[in-house]
DNA sequence: ACGCTCTGAGAAAACGCTTTCTCACAATTC
DNA sequence: GAATTGTGAGAAAGCGTTTTCTCAGAGCGT
């Protein structure tokens, strides 16, 4: 039986005590379960209303089976598309009264799991984004975790709603785009290897390859930092590519200093682009061409599959298969036609 | 009917059940207390394993009165500033087995009240950003608040400890070193009206003021976004200033872009300041001169401040009065020498 | 007047856990 | 050998709600 060491916060017997009723009734009223005599109700009211009486929430769940709290696991705070995912999510959620939890797994890949069991028991409702989560290991745990709506994964639980962002697509488009410029040699800067992210924008440079096979396209070591971008900066150089697809935004800001420091113009000498379209891109000089990923949407559309799946709503009634989300090519001033020399 | 829609989660009968014991026992080998024979408790300890049961954290928070959560409080999950706070708390927080659950008022401060109070109700502590909110309020509400830690605002509750961030020293220093390149005419670009941290910065030029009467400072209404800074361009062309103090990072990165469409050349036509060194301010161009705020320390610091009011630490064995951090000037180069006209 | 349904409110049983109380049994002491 | 300690585990009492069960008493028809 734990003991609070302050003073005791005033609970429903309180109210029943000062009304004069049983807690059954205040309960009732604060249910507005009509089945109360009207003045009994409002004397009860009163009595709430004078202590200032506010239900616990913790006895509550406990008594209701659930918390009105969804949680969301994600591998880096900082990174801003997962902030504009949490912005979306707990925007959403909020309309409907529900607030969000937050679990860092910090990149900590080995930590995703326990992570999400953990944030999972303590919700009505999970939103995993895991992107270096193995399948095996996702597979296995999905359902356990049921409700839970994934970004950027599937997984055979057909119960789990998959939103998913076609990056095989986007990073076509950005590479036609610069086709259309005039660009014959690009080059990719990858994201984080085991990135399922880093794997659509791979398999979509595939197929671009076999549409366009004049084209020359090489593969650089990157990552998904302004720092990685920033140091790539003279490997992009020594590739000898007139265009460049970043990994995404972040990764283009960093190369677009790199490229600055070392007084390369763009888009002059080498045309830069992004992917994700997050806020800073349209303020970066020169400004961005990218991919843009409707991401606020997205946390909001995570909500709206968790609210059908808390809800119960039948799944026929909802579509069936991943939803994807098309990014939109956004042509800003870090592109530009391939100068002769 | 295929499968039933309730697969009651196993809880701590089940276990007790499988090892032959009350669940009471369950209960003392589950929380290492030691009163328990070594035999039974590795009975209990394969049941549980084997059953792959979890204490629900519902269950157990009641009992024991306690959530291993935190809530903050936030006018605004899309500034960056605030995104710092919350990654730094939320990582502190994990170190120690802790959870931080948000509450985005979007900046509907009518609303901070009853969302505070809902969020700490669910938490054991909260975290409190609430800029806008009036003195009186939050002096009316903070007892009922406790434990709770305050970000750049203060209370008579002394109970409630206090961040704050020296704006006012910051945006002195600022303007003199926009003085010591020659500037004389300065302009700043004032934030929200009724934000507290504005204020702070007023109180600080005014001291500046006093100190350079020769200078001449303007004060032009801007906003707290990038928007409001875009939007001020002309505004601060028409002012006549060779040197532009403006709200934080986020309306100079605004400026910037805004005299760049005008082609006003930065730093040479006209030098401009930022504020809290956002991790994009580094890598605008011209990069941003700034003062820089260790916000992501800053949330650090409220969960250890947060940790010792919940572990009940006496609070002679603590700092009093307001923890202060002092902006550091970092110069780079969106500032320079005035330019003679 | 007598049984009948209805209404409304208290008593009590969940919800899932922790912890105090209690007591059987074994191990010590005189 | 009886009284006295320990030891360890079950029974039960919380924690603060909601909700089902139960049952007085009022209103109605015959």
């Amino acid at each position: 039986m734990g003991r609070r060491a302050t003073t005791r916060r005033i609970g429903i017997a309180d109210v029943a005590l000062k009304a004069g009723v049983s807690h059954a009734t205040v309960s009732r009223v604060m249910n507005g379960n009509f089945t109360v005599d009207a003045t009994i109700a409002a004397r009860v009211r009163a009595a709430a209303t004078e202590l200032n009486y506010q239900p616990n929430p913790v006895g509550r769940s406990l008594a209701l089976g659930k918390t009105d709290t969804i949680g969301i696991v994600v591998p880096d705070l900082s990174n801003p598309t997962f902030q504009a995912i949490l912005r979306g999510l707990s925007m959403a959620a909020a309309q409907d009264g529900y607030r969000v939890l937050i679990a860092d797994s910090s990149e900590v890949s080995s930590e995703e799991a326990i992570l999400a069991g953990e944030a999972r028991r303590r919700c009505d409702g999970l939103v995993l984004c895991a992107p270096r989560m193995g399948d095996a290991e996702l597979e296995e745990l999905a359902p356990s975790l049921h409700p839970m709506v994934l970004i950027n994964r599937t997984t055979m639980d057909t119960r789990a709603p998959s939103l998913m962002v076609d990056y095989g697509q986007g990073i076509q488009e950005l590479a036609e785009h610069l086709v259309g410029l005039g660009h014959t040699r690009l080059a990719f800067l990858a994201g984080p290897e085991r990135s399922a992210s880093n794997g659509l924008r791979l398999a979509g440079l595939e197929k671009f390859k076999a549409a366009h096979p004049g084209i020359d396209l090489q593969m650089l070591d990157g990552g998904s930092s302004f720092e990685a971008g920033h140091g790539s900066a003279d490997a992009v150089l020594a590739s000898g590519a007139t265009g460049v697809l970043a990994f995404n935004d972040l990764v283009a800001m960093g190369l677009l200093s790199g490229l600055h420091e070392r007084g390369i113009r763009v888009p002059e000498d080498i045309s830069v682009t992004g992917f994700d379209d997050i806020p800073f891109a349209r303020y970066t000089t020169p400004t961005l061409t990218t991919a843009a990923v409707p991401i606020t949407e997205l946390g909001q559309q995570a909500w709206h599959r968790m609210r059908d799946l808390i809800r119960n709503v039948p799944s026929d009634a909802v579509a069936e298969g991943p939803t994807v989300f098309q990014p939109r090519l956004e042509v800003r001033s870090s592109t530009g036609t391939v100068s002769k020399s």
